[in-house]
DNA sequence: TGATGGGTTGATATTTTATAACAATCAGGG
DNA sequence: CCCTGATTGTTATAAAATATCAACCCATCA
């Protein structure tokens, strides 16, 4: 379950238009490829692993062979577009794009919805805690896995 | 490099040691095989994969399969003497495996080290940013990517 | 024009990581 | 000893990711 209902075509033109615009910024392609990926990743709003990208992306065509999902999916984390959720080998879209990140993610471990956080004072206290153990922080991971608000109720 | 020199046998046979009080204490079966796994993802002292204790497991006798060494390390998990890096898909023994809980890393990008933060303070941090975004928190991973200090110098 | 070169995509094969399914063995209680 | 449940062995397969080289696209410039 969303947490909020929300037009998702909408949530999935917006995410492709913002990429569209930053790849023209930074003189980046966003090919016909890439963008199609990038609105697989986005159609599901969870997190969707390849190969799943890889069996939509082959429908009514010919099958794709998985270096063309994972050479997209490269370039979209690489721009910051999409983020992988490392603990369940699967990707997601970020919700901010704009700002160049490692996400920060929430995961309902009953029905699966990913929330980002996008908030400065947990990775500034991560970025503290890699200070004071001596490390030049570089960047980092935290998933945390819980119960949402909805599958409480 | 290690961040301190030390009698890395004796190190090894302390989190052994330690694993077995605890196994008494719970009334787990610490196996020669799974005592021996531990053993193994100790004798790196940083992160080890799945096959790389499985090429280790099968010297000098008939090469175990993937299986025996999979349900060893699950055990293990299970029992928090051994954490799984996620963004390495390898394994590294616990420092503190008394009380139960999942891992905050630090790793370096460089030696490949990885350091165990045992901090309640980033703990309850997150924890708190898991209530404040609604949801209730189960368990975590925090996988920080920097450069230690040796690696600096 | 058409040669050149970088970036992208296609295609084939393989590697790495992990699990399913079932048989054999072991350890403790009746 | 026999039964039972847990552990380990064995075979096969699934799932996730990458290596390698060929083909294509397209902008630049000789
Ligand atoms: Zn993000
Ligand atoms: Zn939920
Ligand atoms: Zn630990
Ligand atoms: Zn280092």
């Amino acid at each position: 379950m969303l947490k909020h209902k929300h037009n998702h075509d909408e949530c999935i033109e917006s995410a492709l238009e913002a990429a569209q615009k930053i790849c023209e910024e930074r003189e980046t392609r966003f090919t016909p490829l890439r963008r199609r990926v990038l609105e697989l990743v986005w159609s599901k709003h969870q997190p969707i692993t390849a190969y799943e990208v890889l069996d939509l992306l082959s429908e009514g065509q010919k099958r794709v062979a998985p270096p063309t999902v994972y050479r997209a999916l490269d370039f979209l984390i690489e721009e910051g577009f999409v983020h992988r959720i490392e603990s369940l080998n699967a990707f997601v879209g970020c919700s901010d794009p704009a700002h160049k990140h490692q996400g920060h993610f929430m995961i309902c471990t009953k029905c699966s919805n990913v929330t980002e956080m996008n908030e400065k004072s947990l990775h500034d206290v991560i970025k503290k805690a890699a200070k004071e153990n001596g490390y030049t922080y570089e960047n980092s991971i935290l998933e945390i896995a819980g119960v949402c608000e909805n599958c409480r109720n």
